[in-house]
RNA sequence: GGGCGUUUAGCUCAGCUGGGAGAGCGCCACCCUUACAAGGUGGAUGUCGGCGGUUCGAUCCCGUCAACGCCCACCA
């Protein structure tokens, strides 16, 4: 036994002890996966990558606390885990934060000083900045395999970007395509649907006339935007709307513009909505767009790629939107054009990154058809080969996946991967291809004269093929050596819901597409951190919590263990701090029951202890202790993070805190060396065990504690093997008379504080009970009844003896405890508490008899539960009685 | 417009396949009892959102209404 003397401290310093122990797992390499050749299934987490420009907030915090509790749990349950950490590279964010910085430190534009030198300038910002969130996050006490780590533009990411990407033109599943995107003005490139939030914004309806050519007639047109006038190419009514049939094929005339255009049918015009007439410009709007396809219909692009309009909207040219709708107005009010302006609420798409309105536009982009992959990755979900938790998630999944659309790929920005593909420039040549390999001249005449296209691919591109390039994937020899074949795929994603869409159904089609099976076979969805009034934190708010500070105040294990219990099916964490500092409180907690168990350790061997020398309280705590350790490994298991947190702080704080250690102190202040060191032996049994079963939501404390329960010859907690049921220790029968011990010391307690007696007042206490074995238990249990209760003598009869006169008592369904009536103060208060429990008690009775009555209940509940409540019956029937009769004696 | 979710003790939330409601924090009373005042002992508190249905029995299943929240959807 490794003991050490030292006097341990009173309250449990975090301080110090958190980053010794990383610093010890880390650099002795405690995080690596090991093959125990055991059968077990190899168990692999893959880490979201946090973004390289990010900073740790609580929803890392959140995230990497479940992961590690998984792996930690898996590791000591001898699986062979790797939790496999990285960093994303985050092409639009980082490339907005290069660029601020050379505008402050240089003032210039990246057009300044060009792709190249940008790009320099943007990994020199990574090198620098870019290691910040990993320090954070090893201060959350991370177990993964930092050998492992990769950055989403790491080399083998590249290979595997350029090859997916290859293989999917080959296949034709990826295509450029003149096509209408979305389109951010401010980072002045397209992004992809999912990158756009809707927001309702407060606009107006401004109604127009359309002249008819060689008519009287005017059209009145309902619009938001008339600025796009400019661009309309069409006017749309719906074929069968008898208003406007006689005008089909006949031409309009744009205001301002007094261009020329045909009206056209189409059933996408809803009669009902505005004046049942359209305007059509299918180069501005996605629905338009459409009708434009549908019809033929020209596309005229009125705007510059900075968001303000070019030359095909003459009158408003070089203006922003803001201004040119303006200016569009003052022009229609002059034509009389405009007739009518409403108030109108509408949903405008706003770019989550940049936060600009998006401005629908027709460009050339590289597209992925994903209609075939999703359907798989549908497939995959509803056969269970990936299983979501919970389950409801599923839903959002499919609603994404059930509706694919073509996904816009291309970005115009410089920080990413650039596409692979590669266009010859010699003029009888002109071939265009797509590379895995960076090529040296042009596959089809051979020359060397050729460029690369310019865009770099959405990030979540890369990210899709995480899974895959975090084991060496396209490579051989590196899937080979990182042991692809073992670790893939991995056994759970967790994340939030928020890119179930953007990464999780992106990975599952990807992965599914190169390799033929999902990327892991569950996905926990886990909850929202909020503060304390579910109010997201938010920067503005100012109610944002730093995980860092948090850990700071009430150290990381504190931290970790309210997430942990916090962590189950729901949706949202309200987080107070008020919570941690109460789990803070419970780490304390444990520290002092260490505390209390240390200086008995040096007499504890290390024999096993035989079950027949086992006392009837040891037997009970180990009943309970494998109660918790089944309950512990099942939640583990299917990520009831809440539920194993309950279980065993329960355990720790009621089971074995409040009543084994308290009726532990008796021996082991006794001179029973024999008793002592079989309680000692027992305690400290006990204690490993909890270590082990905390370890995984408190790796920190448990690891002190262990250095100094751990036998010399024995390794690290991180590395123990976890407690498993052992159904050896199912002493039931020691479990219900002690749960009937506790009642009646609780019973004697709650008595004596109805009589205001002092603590170190002595009490004679009377008990009366049928029931001969629990009689005999109490009285073998009569030196508890007074180390507990501060009984000084008493004696045990059973019910058909009168009870004593001048005496308070309190029934449980199985003995009434009577204690002397001296000292009591309040008799009214006394009579009046029996009364109400009187009332209460009757109240079950005549619930539980009444069903009793119930012919139709007989008949029809199952014989275990017709037992139970006749038991229950006998039992509330047997206090009612105590109590009645003592009510009537007293009063 | 479509979908999802929530509504349980003062606050934040558990409550698994229906069989007499729980936790943490807070609150009240008493206690510095030699592991722990970041503590101990005891205690109070709920028409389980409303209405209706199924059932011997509903916090749990079904319907409906209400309030709140979230997600998705092409800015007429």
């Amino acid at each position: 036994m490794s003991e050490n003397k030292t006097e341990l401290p009173k309250a449990f310093d975090p301080n110090g002890v958190e980053d010794k122990w990383y610093a010890t797992w880390s650099d002795q390499n405690y995080f690596k996966p090991v093959d125990h050749k055991n059968g077990k299934k190899p168990f692999t987490i893959l880490m979201p990558p946090p973004n390289v420009t990010g900073k740790l907030h609580m929803g890392h915090a959140l995230d990497h606390t479940i992961q590690d509790i998984l792996i930690r749990f898996k590791r000591m349950q001898k699986h062979e885990t790797l939790w496999i950490p990285g960093q994303d590279h985050a092409s639009i964010a980082t490339q907005a934060k290069v660029e601020q910085k050379l505008k402050q430190e240089q003032g210039k534009t990246k057009h300044d000083i060009g792709r190249e030198k940008f790009l320099e300038e943007a990994w020199k910002w990574k090198e620098e900045y870019g290691g910040k969130i990993t320090e954070q996050v090893k201060k959350l006490g991370d177990s993964c395999d930092w050998d492992y780590f990769t950055f989403t533009m790491d080399e083998t990411p590249n290979k595997a970007v350029r090859k997916l990407f290859t293989d999917l033109y080959n296949e034709g599943l990826i295509y450029q395509a003149d096509y209408i995107i979305n389109w951010d003005p401010e980072l002045q490139s397209a992004i992809s649907d999912a990158e756009v939030d809707h927001k309702e914004t407060q606009g107006h309806f401004y109604h127009l006339h359309y002249r008819v050519k060689d008519s009287n007639q005017v059209l009145e047109i309902a619009t938001t935007r008339p600025e796009t006038l400019f661009g309309d190419t069409a006017v749309a009514v719906n074929p069968n709307d008898d208003r406007f049939e006689h005008l089909i094929g006949k031409k309009a005339i744009v205001p301002i513009c007094n261009r020329e255009v045909t009206i056209v049918a189409d059933t996408h015009v809803d009669m009902e909505v505005g004046t049942g007439c359209l305007k059509v410009t299918p180069g501005h709007d996605f629905n338009d767009y459409e009708i434009g396809k549908r019809n033929n219909l020209e596309i005229i692009n009125i705007l510059n790629k900075n968001g303000t309009f070019n030359e095909n909207a003459k009158a408003i040219e070089g203006l922003n939107i803001k201004e040119g709708r303006k200016k569009t107005i003052e022009l229609l009010k002059e034509t009389e054009s405009l007739v009518k302006t409403e108030d109108h609420k509408h949903q405008v798409g706003h770019s989550q990154r940049s936060g600009a309105v998006v401005e629908p536009m027709v460009s050339k982009q590289w597209f992925v058809n994903s209609d075939k992959m999703a359907k798989r990755s549908v497939d995959l979900v509803e056969d269970e080969s990936m299983k979501f938790f919970p389950k409801s998630w599923e839903n959002t999944y499919f609603s994404y996946q059930k509706n694919p659309r073509p996904w816009c790929i291309s970005r115009q920005l410089w920080w990413g991967h650039q596409i692979p593909v590669y266009y010859c420039q010699e003029e009888n040549c002109s071939h265009t291809w797509a590379s895995e390999e960076i090529p040296d001249s042009c596959p089809n005449c051979s020359k060397k004269n050729f460029k690369q296209d310019e865009d770099v691919l959405d990030t979540w591109f890369s990210s899709a093929l995480f899974p895959l390039c975090t084991l060496g994937w396209p490579d051989p020899e590196k899937m080979k050596a990182m042991g692809f074949d073992k670790f893939y795929p991995s056994s759970v994603l967790v994340t939030g819901f928020d890119i179930i869409f953007f990464w999780v159904a992106r990975m599952m089609m990807i992965a599914d597409k190169v390799t033929g099976q999902a990327p892991f076979s569950d996905t926990y969805i886990h909850a929202i951190v909020r503060d304390k009034s579910g109010v997201k934190m938010s920067k503005s708010l100012g109610n944002v919590m730093d995980p860092l500070d948090l850990i700071k105040d009430y150290g990381c294990d504190a931290l970790r263990f309210t997430l942990a219990v916090s962590s189950g099916y729901n949706r949202n964490i309200n987080l107070d701090p008020a919570k941690i500092e109460g789990y803070r409180n419970f780490v304390n907690k444990l520290w002092n029951a260490f505390r209390f168990i240390h200086p008995y350790l040096e007499n504890t061997n290390d024999q096993e202890f035989e079950i027949e020398d086992l006392h009837h309280h040891e037997k009970w705590i180990l009943t309970e202790l494998n109660l918790v350790i089944e309950d512990v490994t099942k939640s583990f298991d299917i990520y009831r993070f809440d539920d194993a947190c309950n279980s065993i702080y329960h355990f720790v704080y009621e089971k074995f805190c409040s009543w084994f250690i308290e009726v532990s102190k008796g021996i082991l202040n006794s001179n029973n060396e024999n008793l002592k060191t079989q309680r000692a032996n027992i305690l400290r049994y006990c204690f490993r065990q909890i270590v082990k079963l905390l370890h995984p939501v408190i790796p920190f404390i448990t690891e002190e504690m262990w250095s100094h329960l751990k036998r010399e010859d024995e390794d690290l907690l991180i590395v123990q093997e976890f407690p498993e049921y052992d159904s050896k220790f199912e002493f039931s029968n020691d479990k219900d008379r002690m749960d009937h011990f506790m009642e009646i010391v609780t019973a004697i307690r709650n008595l004596r504080n109805n009589a205001q007696l002092k603590p170190k007042d002595e009490v004679k206490v009377s008990l009366f009970t049928d029931d001969e074995a629990l009689a005999k238990y109490f009285y073998q249990s009569r030196g508890f009844l007074k180390e507990l209760a501060g009984v000084i003598s008493g004696n045990i009869k059973d019910k058909k003896v009168d009870r004593p006169t001048k005496s308070i008592m309190k029934a449980t369904t199985h003995t009434e405890v009577f204690i002397s009536l001296d000292g009591l103060i309040d008799l009214d208060g006394y009579i009046a508490r029996l009364k109400k429990d009187h009332e209460k008690t009757q109240k079950e009775f005549d619930k539980v008899s009444n069903k009793l009555k119930n012919p139709k209940f007989v008949e029809n509940a199952p014989d275990e539960i017709i037992a139970k409540v006749k038991e229950e019956a006998n039992a509330f029937k047997e206090k009612l009685e105590s109590l009645t009769s003592n009510i009537e004696r007293l009063g």
